[in-house]
DNA sequence: TGAAATTAATGCGCAATGCGCATTAATTAT
DNA sequence: ATAATTAATGCGCATTGCGCATTAATTTCA
C-alpha cells in the first residue's frame, strides 16, 4: 500500500484544526494560504473524507477531522522524535556505557545461570552495576546486534548477521500442569495427549512458538490455543490458577519451585532449543564483560544438562 | 520542525533492510533501483546517519539502520491504518477481531485480577481466544492507544492522548526480602533502611522507577542501585537467590507464594500507584470486550484492597 | 440594503522534486 | 584476467508544490 500523503500535509491539517483558519495556519507555518488549502485538499482526496466544512468566513472541523487529529499528532510527533533520535543517539549512548555491564537475556535463565554467576562474581569481589534487559529471545538478539547490550543469553531464535552464538545447554519444551492433573500421572506424554486441553502457548513469532507449531504439525494436531501470552511467567501463573496447561522451556520450571506445578516431557517429537551466549562480532570485550562471560561458561560447565 | 522525508522514503528503506539488496527492493516496490538509491540517500541526508554499508555486491545495515527500522515500521503501519480507518474500511477490520480479545496488561496483575476474571468467564460459559500482551506499563499504554489491544490493565505511567483510565486499586511499592534477612524482623521500614543493601530496581524510564527515585530523593538517599531489571519476576528470582533486595509493586508478591520471600511496607513516604483499566476513547467495545471489562470490575470490587 | 472587509478557492507560471533509462564504477565469482 | 552483478550517477522528462494575482463567497457594518 503506497501512502500518498506526507508529514507536511499532516502538519498543515493540524495547524488549520488548531487555529480554525487557513490563513492563520499559513502564517504559523510561513506558507501562503493557497499552499495550505492545497495540502488539506490533497489529504481530503487521499483519505476520501471531507475534513473541514468551510466558508470564506468560517472553518469547522468535521467528525472525520477530529478522528484524524489524534492520529496525525502521533504520527508527526513520532517523525520528529525519530529525526532527533537518529541525529543525537550515538554520542549520548556511548558516553553512558563506561561503568556498567548490560546483559540481554531470556528470563528463564535467571535462576539457572545468572544468579549463580552474579553470586560467583560477588564472592570474587567484583563491584559493577548490572543492567538486565530481560526480553524474549528475538529482542535479546536485537539488543545485542544493535549494541544496546554487551552480550546476550538466549536461544537461537533469530540470529543477526553481526552476532556469534556459543551454545551452553539444550532447553527442552515441556508440558506444564497443575499438580493433580490427570496427565500428571504419566511420566512422559505425546503431543496427541494435548488434544482436549485448554492450551496456553507462547506468542506468535517467537522461536518457541514456531517449534511448537512444527511439532504439532508433525503430530497432525492443529494448534488450538485458548490463551496466548508473551511471558513464560504469565503462563505459569495461569497454569497455577487452573486456567489451562502450558508449553514452556524446561528452564522456566526452575523458577517454579514451591508451586503446585509439575512438568512432563513430550515425545514424538521431543523438542529442544540450544541456549547460549550471543556476542556481537568485531567488538572487543571490556575486562568486566569478559569476566562475566567466563563466569557464565564456568557455571554452565559445572551445572551440566538440565535434569528431567 | 519540518519533516523532510516521507512515508515512501521509509518504505524504500525498509524494503532494502528486509531484502538486503537495492535492486531486489526495487523489484518489490515496482520502482527502478536508482529510485531506491535516491530515497535511501535522501533519508541518510535528512537523518544525518549512514544507513547501509554497501558495495556493489553487498548491503549491510548499520546500527543506525537497525534503530530506525522499528520506528519506520511503526510509522508506516500507522499511516496505513490511518488511511484505512479514514476510508471506513475499519468496519472489515473490526469484524475480523470479533472472535478474539486482546488484553495488554502489566504481568503483576495476572494472579490478582486476570486469573479470577478468566475463571469467572469460563464458568459463565464464555468461549473466546485471549491474547495477552504482557508488557511494562508504558508499552501497555502504547498498545491500547495504537489499537493493538482492545483494552489494558496498567498503572498510569504514560497516558496517551486518546485513552481513558479507570482506577481499580492502589498498588504500594514494597521492599522484597529473602526470609531471614535482618530487615525482615521489622514490620515497617523507612527508605533510610535501604542504605547498606544491594538494590534491585526497576528499569529507567518506568513509572515505578520514577516513583522510587522520587521517594529516595525525599529521604535524601541517592539511588545506589546495583542491579537494574526490566521484569519484576527477574527481580524476585534475584532476591530469592540472595543476590540483593528489591523494590516492587505489592501485587507482584501474589505470584511469589511458596517462595522464601517476604515483603515490608516502606514509609516516609509511602509510595503507591493506581492500577486500573485503560481504554481507547472514541472506540465502542464489542460485546465480548465489554463483558471482560465488567468481569474485571466485578472481581476488583469483590477483592478490595491488597492486604499488607 | 448595499458596500466594504475578509477569507477560501482557483488559474497561471516557475522552481523543485522524483523518476526511468543509460552508463559508469566497483566488487565478486569463475 | 574476464565476466557477471549491482549500487551510484548523469541526463532529460513528467509531476508536484509553491507564491502571486485573481475570483468567488460570506460576513460585517453603516
Amino acid at each position: 500500500m503506497r501512502i500518498n500523503y506526507d508529514f507536511n500535509d499532516l502538519e498543515a491539517f493540524l495547524a488549520v484544526i488548531e487555529t480554525g483558519s487557513f490563513h492563520i495556519a499559513a502564517e504559523r507555518l510561513n506558507l501562503s494560504q493557497s499552499a495550505i488549502t492545497r495540502r488539506v485538499q490533497k489529504l481530503e482526496g487521499v483519505l476520501g473524507s471531507t475534513l473541514f466544512e468551510r466558508t470564506t468566513r468560517a472553518v469547522r472541523p468535521t467528525l472525520a477531522a477530529k478522528r484524524l487529529q489524534a492520529r496525525a499528532e502521533v504520527m508527526l510527533e513520532s517523525a520528529r522524535e525519530t529525526t532527533l533520535v537518529m541525529r543525537d543517539e550515538s554520542v549520548a549512548y556511548e558516553h553512558q556505557r563506561s561503568a556498567l555491564v548490560t546483559i540481554a537475556l531470556i528470563p528463564t535463565v535467571v535462576t539457572y545461570l545468572l544468579s549463580p554467576t552474579l553470586r560467583l562474581l560477588q564472592e570474587s569481589g567484583m563491584s559493577v552495576r548490572v543492567r538486565l534487559l530481560d526480553h524474549a529471545a528475538n529482542e535479546v538478539a536485537g539488543a545485542v546486534s544493535q549494541g544496546e547490550a554487551d552480550f546476550g543469553i538466549c536461544s537461537i531464535g533469530s540470529l543477526e548477521p553481526n552476532t556469534h552464538f556459543e551454545p551452553l545447554f539444550d532447553d527442552l519444551i515441556v508440558l506444564v500442569l497443575p499438580d493433580g492433573h490427570p496427565l500428571a500421572g504419566q511420566d512422559q506424554l505425546t503431543w496427541s495427549d494435548l488434544k482436549a486441553e485448554p492450551l496456553i502457548l507462547p506468542a506468535r513469532g517467537t522461536g518457541n512458538r514456531l517449534l511448537i507449531d512444527e511439532a504439532m504439525a508433525k503430530s497432525r494436531l492443529t494448534a488450538q490455543w485458548t490463551y496466548e501470552v508473551g511471558r513464560s511467567t504469565t503462563a505459569m501463573e495461569l497454569v497455577n490458577e487452573g486456567i489451562g496447561v502450558a508449553l514452556l522451556p524446561r528452564s522456566a520450571m526452575l523458577s517454579a519451585q514451591g508451586r503446585t506445578l509439575v512438568f512432563r516431557q513430550l515425545l514424538e517429537p521431543a523438542v529442544a532449543r540450544p541456549v547460549g551466549l550471543l556476542t556481537r562480532t568485531g567488538v572487543a570485550d571490556s575486562t568486566v564483560v569478559g569476566a562475566f562471560k567466563d563466569a557464565i561458561r564456568q557455571i554452565s560447565g559445572r551445572l551440566g544438562a538440565l535434569s528431567l
